[in-house]
Parts: structure tokens; C-alpha cells; sequence
DNA sequence: TCGCGATTTCAGGAATTTCTGAAATTGCAG
DNA sequence: CTGCAATTTCAGAAATTCCTGAAATCGCGA
């Protein structure tokens, strides 16, 4: 590897981060250079800039454009693929934050749905289930919380953020304002688990060993 | 591993998530298995309910209580360490935000303040830490947002979820009238809205001392 | 169509992570 | 202190993931 030394540090720290954040070294690497890189890079670049392989860097890129977090861009007069990161911070983000919902969360929101259906054959079941159900209540409001907030132009989403919580303030005062206009109370009662009782018991015994 | 059918098909999908969560499969099942359990176990129980050897378990707990997702619970009359989570989901929901902000999140930036402080040698290099003080700049909003409703009550913090982007509605009328009554001084300190409402369209490098 | 450079695929070796059994340690009751 | 059950540590085996070079494939111009 033979960077700029800032440059260097930086590709290096999203290698090493890489692990935690479910991504390999090489493709933290070929991302952090990208993204600080000043105009698109081919993958021959890449190769030079940080020694590893030519096909470890094809396979890198293939994920990260899974990832919806390169794209290709064709550079006039050249034939290879060029690739860049997309350049607005909040745009990222928002790919982030869309393709880990879809990797960690929506499969785990399934699986839980297809539980919460089966009928409990058994107490120790019965308690199971419910505390399935308290996980999936969260998960389902924080979802679609995530599916509200996702809609937002990024204008008023950083407007939001700069809130913080003062926007619990606001909440406050808008609850007063709705109890004083009625005088009925508002949370329905969640009664989740009378909703998923009562389906088809699917036999379902994945042996593994 | 035996147990009953839907606690079995729970705790092989948290087994199989982990990967994708930066855990191990075996910790991924502790976890499962003590979250849907009525009552607090001892490793042996979850050695014969995982059928994984007790040295992994003792390992998967220990770094379950790094994680500060599991607590040791003393039973009467028993000399073993008895295991739980966290009974209430937000609590759990709190510790998994604070602990992955930690590990993913808190090395990143401080790399990035790091490396902001240097003098860029090139033009390469200016140009790259233009683009790290962007990222700086969108992660510290965000974390500055998490610490601010981090310290919401539960409750108030199931109420703004719940209004997702209805919140953005109260916000903008707010704003509206805020700037009708613009006369009125507000407290200086808190306008943290204004810093971040110039340049955001425009992802120009704020630059960050 | 052919030729050729760019790119991808893939088998297998390297590196890393996970898991285990055996040994060491802990801590408590007698 | 001794003995014993509970627990942890740790070296290396097993499993998994990562990376590479060679070969196959692609895509485009002639």
C-alpha cells in the first residue's frame, strides 16, 4: 500500500473497523478509499493503491455494489469500469441504514411472525411466545418509525436531529393540547397476543447437530 | 439441543442471525434461549439445552455480561451463578444502542477527530480530509441526537416513536411560528437547528476545529 | 466472426474465528 | 487448611472466512 499517510490511516482504520461491521478488510479498505477519493477509480487503482489482488478487489466491489454503496461510472475514452461512492453523507446514510434493516432486522421480524402464529403446545411455550411477542412489538415500532422518518427530505430530518430532544418538549405540550380537546383516553389496548393465537402448527423440527 | 419446538426454531435463527450481528452462533443462542426463559438458568442447564460444551457457554456468557446483556442472578440455596436478561425489551433495546455505539461507532470518530487535526501535505490529502470532516460532521449530529434522547423516559420516547414523521408536521409549525413571533428572544445556547440549517443542501466541507 | 483487454469465477491455500477437553483456578464449607 | 464443586483458562482441533492465481468469460472494436 502506498498512500498519502492521512489517506492511509483512514483506509486503514475502516479495514480494521471493517470486522465489526460485518465487512472484510478488503472491502472497508476499497470503500474508505473511495470515498476519499477525488474522482472515480478503476480497479486497477484500487489493486495498486492497496496491494491485494485484482480479483479480491473485483469480489470486493461486487459486495459493495450489493450494498448499494458504490456505483460504476463510465470515464470517457476508457473502456474499464470506474467506481465511486455517492457523494452526499446523508445519501449514505440512508443506504446504511435501508440495507442493514434488510440484513439484521427484516429476516428476524419473519421469523418472529411465523412463531407468533403457532399455537403453544406447552406452558414453558405459552411464556415463550409472549415474550416474543413484547420483542416483536418493539421491533415492529421502531420499524415503522424507520419507515417514517425514511420518507423525510433530508432537510427536515436534520432539523429533527438538531432537535434532539427538545422535541419531547414539543410532544408535551402537544399532549396537553389533544387531552384537553378530548376527554377520551388514546392508547388502544394492545391485546397482541389474543392476534396471533390460533393458527396452523406447522411441524417445523429443523434437526441440527 | 432439546427443547420444545418454537423455542428450538428461536434460538437457531438468533444462532444463525449472529454472524450478521458480529457475534458467534453459540453466544447468539445463549442469548435467545435466556430471553425467552421464565426463569434464570445456570450454564449447565444451558450446556444440555444447547448441547455446546461448557466451556463455550462459560465464554458465550462472559461476553454476553461484556455486553451488558445478561446479569448474574444468585438463587437460594444454590452455589451456581444463575443467568437472565434484561426483563424489559427498552432496557434491552438502551443497552444494545449504547454498546454497539461504542464499538462501532465512538473508534470512528475519534479516528476521524485525529485525523482532521493534521495538516494535509497535498492536494489529495485536502481534498480527503474534506470528505472525513463531512462524515465527522454527519456523526457527531447523530450521536449528539442519541444522547439527547437517550435520556427520555421510556415513555416519552414510545410517544415520539409513535408520531414518526407526524413529528415533522409539529416541527414545521413550529417553525412557522417561531418566525412569526422572531422577535422574541430565545435562549442562545440551544440553537444548535440554525448551525446545521445553511449548509446542508449543499454537501460544502463545514469545516470542523 | 476473431482478437484482445477487462473482468469474473473458482478451487484451494492462508488466515482467522470458534469450539472443545483437559488442566488450572476459585471460593466456600467443614 | 483440605476437599470439592463450580468456573475459567487455554492450547490446539475444527470450522469458517478471506484471499489469490489461473482459467474462464465477457464485451467490444475491427
Amino acid at each position: 500500500m502506498n498512500l498519502p499517510p492521512l489517506i492511509q490511516a483512514f483506509v486503514l482504520h475502516f479495514g480494521e473497523m471493517g470486522s465489526r461491521w460485518g465487512i472484510n478488510r478488503t472491502v472497508g479498505q476499497i470503500y474508505a478509499l473511495l470515498y476519499v477519493s477525488p474522482e472515480p477509480l478503476n480497479a486497477d487503482a484500487i489493486v495498486e493503491a492497496l496491494g491485494v489482488s485484482r480479483s479480491n478487489v473485483s469480489m470486493g466491489l461486487r459486495e459493495l455494489q450489493a450494498w448499494n454503496l458504490v456505483r460504476v461510472r463510465h470515464v470517457p475514452d476508457d473502456r474499464r469500469d470506474h467506481f465511486t461512492t455517492p457523494g452526499d453523507v446523508w445519501e449514505i446514510l440512508r443506504v446504511l441504514a435501508e440495507e442493514r434493516k434488510k440484513r439484521e432486522v427484516d429476516p428476524t421480524l419473519s421469523v418472529l411472525r411465523e412463531l407468533l402464529m403457532q399455537a403453544p403446545a406447552s406452558e414453558a411455550e405459552r411464556h415463550a411466545q409472549a415474550r416474543m411477542a413484547e420483542m416483536h412489538g418493539l421491533i415492529e415500532q421502531l420499524t415503522n418509525w424507520y419507515e417514517d422518518v425514511r420518507k423525510l427530505e433530508t432537510e427536515r430530518l436534520a432539523q429533527l436531529l438538531a432537535l434532539g430532544s427538545r422535541v419531547a418538549r414539543l410532544v408535551e405540550v402537544t399532549d396537553k393540547v389533544v387531552s384537553l380537546g378530548r376527554s377520551r383516553k388514546k392508547e388502544p389496548s394492545d391485546d397482541r397476543s389474543a392476534e396471533w393465537r390460533g393458527g396452523l402448527n406447522r411441524p417445523a423440527s429443523r434437526e441440527k447437530k
